[in-house]
DNA sequence: TCTGGGGTCCTAGGACCC
DNA sequence: TCTGGGGTCCTAGGACCC
């Protein structure tokens, strides 16, 4: 007898709630709360250097346009269909999103926002509610409060959660709530659900299963454990429990401090000179180093990695990183751009078209718990860069920079369809055209 | 012509030591 | 000069997530 039917047998209790809130097509969704001549008409999203689409309207879904497809590829279908495209604009979709999460946090203590458009709400101690119409009025709150639609999954783990969150999204019947607390509602979702659609089975491991067949989460929760932990690690037997009912990812209630921090972009044109890639590894890492001020965080070392376009298979590649050490934990910008500089100057090879540089922060701990003996300038450091802060948040990023950083910056990221930072620019609000 | 960016965690394998 | 095995720690790379 499988795993799950033996847990079903013995009705192991299914008390435990978990809801998933993710909200639809988020990005485009943001676009349209300012400009609501966009509804109902198709829209995307383009990545940085509006190279691929990354958030599509449910109009534009439907047009066929695929999710991280190259927008050259897709532009024939965009411009047929007067599909409207926005470069992606962070800082407004930042602030909406905060805007969610403050909302949703009226609804249960427990919230654990999981990313910039997710979050999953604790319902322990809710017993007495009733799930399907306490949700109803979370997603009609969060519509009418911040304007943008969500669906809502909940179960007793995770990753069912993320099932029920599916199927929500999913089928209209649902109305964006999906409530998964039977035995006889989850067996019926899990025949539903590809395997590939499982949270924690990504590309290779469902090519993997496929090969046996294993084509549904259904399917999956009739494997032996044993025969899971040897073939796809601790993940997977993690996965295999949650879609049996026993929780393994608790709710993560207080938000850790990131290990490590990137910036990375793709260059707008290829770069050949060194020069051009001092620069532009420089305003990475003042922008790097600023982050982690921002989180309160010091450094202990860092990489710095350049490579050409691999897509360009007629041109010769080359790609490199290297690894730094830093004198003593610092955030300070200069002390950072200067080792980067060092290290690109190493790594750096003449003869080559790059596409691509960035740089990482490693060993991260909070500033206010390591005192270092060797940072004996730390108090002057510390106040250079609180001021170039606050002037910077203030004025406008790089208000003051590095000269190292540069000022044409012909290299920047194509940014060609943005809106308007409606929420955080104290700019005139400009009428986007439709 | 044009193909994103930022994270986390696990694992295998090498280096080193006893 | 040759020989064994086991443990730990670190790192690079892979797989996953959004």
């Amino acid at each position: 007898m499988s795993y799950i039917k033996q847990l079903q047998n013995k009705h192991s209790s299914l008390e435990n709630s978990i809801a998933l809130i993710d909200c639809n097509n988020f990005y485009a969704s943001c676009e349209r709360i300012f400009n609501p001549r966009l509804m109902g008409k198709p829209i995307v999203v383009l990545s940085n250097n509006d190279g691929c689409i990354i958030t599509r309207s449910a109009e534009a879904k439907k047009l066929g346009i695929k999710m991280g497809e190259p927008y050259f590829k897709a532009k024939k279908i965009i411009d047929k269909n007067n599909v409207k495209v926005f470069s992606s604009n962070y800082s407004l979709y930042g602030d909406i999103s905060q805007r969610v999460m403050e909302t949703l946090a009226r609804f249960a203590s427990d919230v654990e926002i999981y990313s910039i458009d997710e979050a999953f709400l604790g319902f322990n101690g809710f017993q007495n509610y009733e799930l399907q119409t306490y949700c109803s009025y979370i997603r009609r709150t969060i519509k009418k409060w911040v304007g943008i639609p969500v669906s809502i999954g909940v179960s007793s783990t995770k990753t069912l959660s993320k099932i029920a969150n599916n199927l929500a999204k999913k089928n209209k019947e649902y109305d964006g709530v999906c409530v998964l607390k039977s035995w006889l509602d989850i067996n019926e979702a899990l025949k539903l659900t590809p395997i590939e659609d499982v949270w924690g089975i990504g590309r290779r491991l469902s090519i993997f299963l496929q090969k046996y067949n294993i084509n549904t989460a259904y399917d999956f929760t009739q494997l032996d454990k044993g025969w899971i932990k040897k073939n796809m690690g601790v993940l997977g037997e993690k996965t295999f429990l949650e879609l049996c009912g026993i929780s393994c990812i608790e709710l993560d209630l207080i938000p850790s401090d990131k290990k490590s921090c990137c910036v990375s972009r793709s260059f707008s044109k290829k770069i050949e000179k060194i020069y051009d890639l001092e620069e532009s590894v420089s305003t990475y890492g003042a922008r790097v180093a600023e982050k982690i001020r921002e989180e309160g965080l010091v450094a202990e070392s860092m990489n710095v990695f350049i490579l050409t376009n691999y897509f360009n298979r007629k041109e010769k590649q080359y790609s490199n990183s290297i690894k730094l050490q830093l004198p003593y934990p610092t955030n300070n910008s200069i002390k950072i751009v200067k080792r980067a500089l060092e290290g690109i100057r190493k790594i750096y090879r003449e003869g080559y078209s790059y596409k691509k540089a960035g740089v990482i922060l490693y060993g991260l701990s909070r500033a206010s718990q390591t005192k270092g003996l060797l940072d004996y300038d730390r108090e002057s450091s510390e106040s250079i860069m609180n001021t170039v802060d606050r002037i910077n948040g203030r004025y406008g990023n790089s208000t003051i920079r590095l000269a190292s950083e540069g000022i044409k910056k012909s290299w920047i990221m194509k940014r060609e369809s943005v809106s308007p930072c409606y929420t955080t620019s104290f700019d005139d609000l400009v009428e986007v055209k439709t």
